[in-house]
DNA sequence: GAGTTTCAGTTGACGTTGTCATCTCTCTAG
DNA sequence: CTAGAGAGATGACAACGTCAACTGAAACTC
């Protein structure tokens, strides 16, 4: 029926989305080893099998989230009937949306673990890689990668303030992360014309 | 010679000071109470009689940061001599130095605390509102909210990105945390100027 | 098919942490 | 001078991450 092997495979995606599920409801705080366990059907000790430890259950489930979002900026790239600057705009909705509707998460996918900070950058790659050849398509090789890197703080930084909520302030005037977003894409699109 | 208030101020002082220093050096898991007491040279005890929690003493470590960040836009608005693209610059700059230089502090100064959500966005209110007024300065009173958030969210990113060492990548292709300042800026100044 | 190995999962234990209740002692108000 | 307040120390407790030892069933060997 299910062999050793897809067993210790169903425990351990079950237990990375127990703690995706923690963390998106009750925040870090709220992702204990026990509680993972206890979702998944297990005990605390289990985990231990299938990770290293808990931040590298936690890498774990910030790297998923990076592919996820990865697979989304390759499908978007090869979308037909799309401009460049379409393309760039729902690139950075897409890790906007992040931000918005899942904060803790964000805020994992951006945080480097003491024990190996270069984790979630190697896990961050491909998404960005994809979005360069977008950035590049509307501005050229040349500038691709300053502009790819502008607009990719830019949306982390939109991200940020929506996760916390700050954007919301009426002291902004009402805008909003579509709007904000869109004023960036036309003030690249329209420099880069320029010049 | 020193009046329990004064010594009691002083302990409060020096718990704040240590949770800092400990915050810079190790990160927030350096951050223990009995820690922090011993570096300030109480016991694990002492600072509930100044805060009411762990997250309270670490809300008033942020808000610190936030005060002080407050200080150096408002003497940089009052400067003389620079032209309001240049104290953008400098505003920019400010912010992106505390992703760089003390990173853990940045993450503390921008992550909202499961009990008091608005706690450091009520402390970052005076740097966002002295910033605002220089960009009202570079593009008008009706521009000035959404490019202001538009330049604060994108430092805010670059700082991220600086924090995380992600842009030391030569896939960005070595740009810095000031190339990518000075193009925003520029792009600013110059979508403003030519509506 | 019997014996052996492997390994996912459980359980008990330990050190550390945040937090509270209680106690001590010193400064201050009256 | 006395009573109160309040800063700090201390003991205790539950929860946490983590490790060592243990259990049982699947997988392999002959």
């Amino acid at each position: 029926m299910t062999s050793r092997a897809e067993s210790a495979a169903a425990t351990r995606r079950a237990l990375l989305e127990a703690a995706a599920e923690l963390l998106d409801s009750g925040g870090l705080d709220a992702v204990t080893l026990r509680a993972v366990g206890a979702r998944a059907g297990v005990t605390r000790g289990a985990p231990y099998r299938h990770f290293l430890d808990k931040e590298s259950l936690l890498i774990a489930v910030g790297t998923r989230a990076w592919d996820t979002l990865g697979d989304r900026m390759q499908a978007l790239r090869a979308e037909p009937g799309l401009s460049a600057a379409e393309k760039i705009r729902g690139g950075l909705l897409a890790l906007i949306d992040v931000g918005r509707f899942q904060p803790h998460l964000y805020q994992l996918m951006f945080s480097n673990p003491p024990g190996d900070p270069t984790a979630l950058a190697r896990a961050a790659q491909r998404s960005q890689t994809e979005f360069l050849a977008v950035v590049a398509d509307l501005v050229g090789e040349q500038d691709a990668r300053r502009y790819a890197a502008l607009l990719i703080s830019s949306a982390n930084g939109i991200a940020g303030l929506e996760a916390s909520g700050q954007l919301a302030d009426p002291k902004w005037g009402g805008v909003c992360a579509e709007d904000l977003t869109d004023t960036l894409v036309e003030m690249v699109a329209a420099t880069s014309r320029h010049t």
